[in-house]
DNA sequence: ACCTCCCTGGCC
DNA sequence: GGCCAGGGAGGT
């Protein structure tokens, strides 16, 4: 489950091993994990022989600067991960995109479904990315409780959807977004513009608590071990998580039946009696 | 402000 | 065989 804590988790184990490295060379095996280039060579062409100067993130989306003003974007999609390797070792299945840095280092984007993409954009193509439309990121730029009750005063939208619309914050997928309304205490059906600002206050600092605990972890690795760190190992949070997951076990706070929906098409975890 | 669709693998 | 899954874009 590539959200916030697990991209962040990955960035910071590439940034050892990437930044300040040339890359040598690069390769597309599933074209279709290369978006908005006319076609996959474009990409291999753009960062090719450039040295990746810096690696942030934001939201869900990983991003390398590299010399010449290119940004080669990286987003996981639902079933991405990384693996950081030596050239030649073994390749896991669905390694669909690899980028060969000087050392004999490289790192393979893992996806079976296909959903993450690669893309380097120029600086003016960045401008008009999807990237742009990001709000604020969940964890490095949190919003104060002033500025989340601004934003979602006149949102009649229920709140976990919200949170995972990546314009009011950045990061939250579906599982962080269940564990900080969770945590928050506040009901995930609740309209967004119903939030009082002390709930507000709540929802923010269980954003924090919930996207910390996630990093301090490793991020999540469920059963089917579809997200691992960049070296292998599985993240330790999932059997940490109040409710995402735990459809008629018991809350962890006051043993209630946990409840599951379906919301907007995601499942939604929540305990009817601590949140409302 | 919603749905629908994009894919594949794993589970029932 | 059908259903479900971490996410986001695109169209209505």
């Amino acid at each position: 489950m590539p959200e916030l804590p697990e991209v962040e988790t990955t960035r910071r184990l590439l940034e050892q091993a990437l930044v300040r490295k040339r890359i040598v060379s690069a390769e597309v095996r599933r074209p279709r994990m290369v978006r908005r280039h006319e076609n996959p060579g474009d990409f291999v062409a753009r960062v090719t022989g450039r040295t990746i100067l810096a690696l942030r993130r934001h939201g869900k989306f990983m991003l390398a600067d590299l010399t010449q003003d290119i940004t080669w974007v990286t987003h996981l999609g639902m079933s991405g991960r990384v693996s950081l390797a030596r050239t030649g070792e073994p390749e896991p299945a669905h390694t669909n995109v690899v980028v060969r840095v000087g050392g004999g280092v490289e790192m393979r984007l893992v996806d079976p479904r296909t959903f993450g993409f690669v893309a380097a954009y120029t600086r003016d193509e960045l401008g008009a990315s999807p990237l742009a439309r990001l709000g604020p990121d969940a964890y490095e730029s949190l919003p104060s409780a002033e500025e989340l009750e601004a934003q979602l005063a006149a949102r009649t939208a229920p709140i976990k959807p919200l949170l995972l619309d990546q314009t009011v914050v950045a990061g939250l997928g579906n599982i962080y977004a269940d564990e900080a309304l969770h945590r928050a205490g506040i009901a995930p059906d609740r309209p967004g513009g119903s939030l009082t600002l002390d709930e507000l206050r709540r929802l923010r600092r269980s954003i924090r608590t919930t996207l910390d605990a996630g990093l301090r972890w490793g991020g999540t690795s469920l059963d089917d071990l579809a997200y691992l760190l960049p070296d292998g190992r599985a993240g330790e949070f999932a059997s940490r998580l109040l409710v995402y997951g735990r459809e008629g076990e018991p809350c962890r706070r006051c043993g209630t039946d946990v409840k599951k929906a379906v919301m907007r098409q995601r499942g939604t975890h929540w305990c009817p009696n601590c949140q409302r």
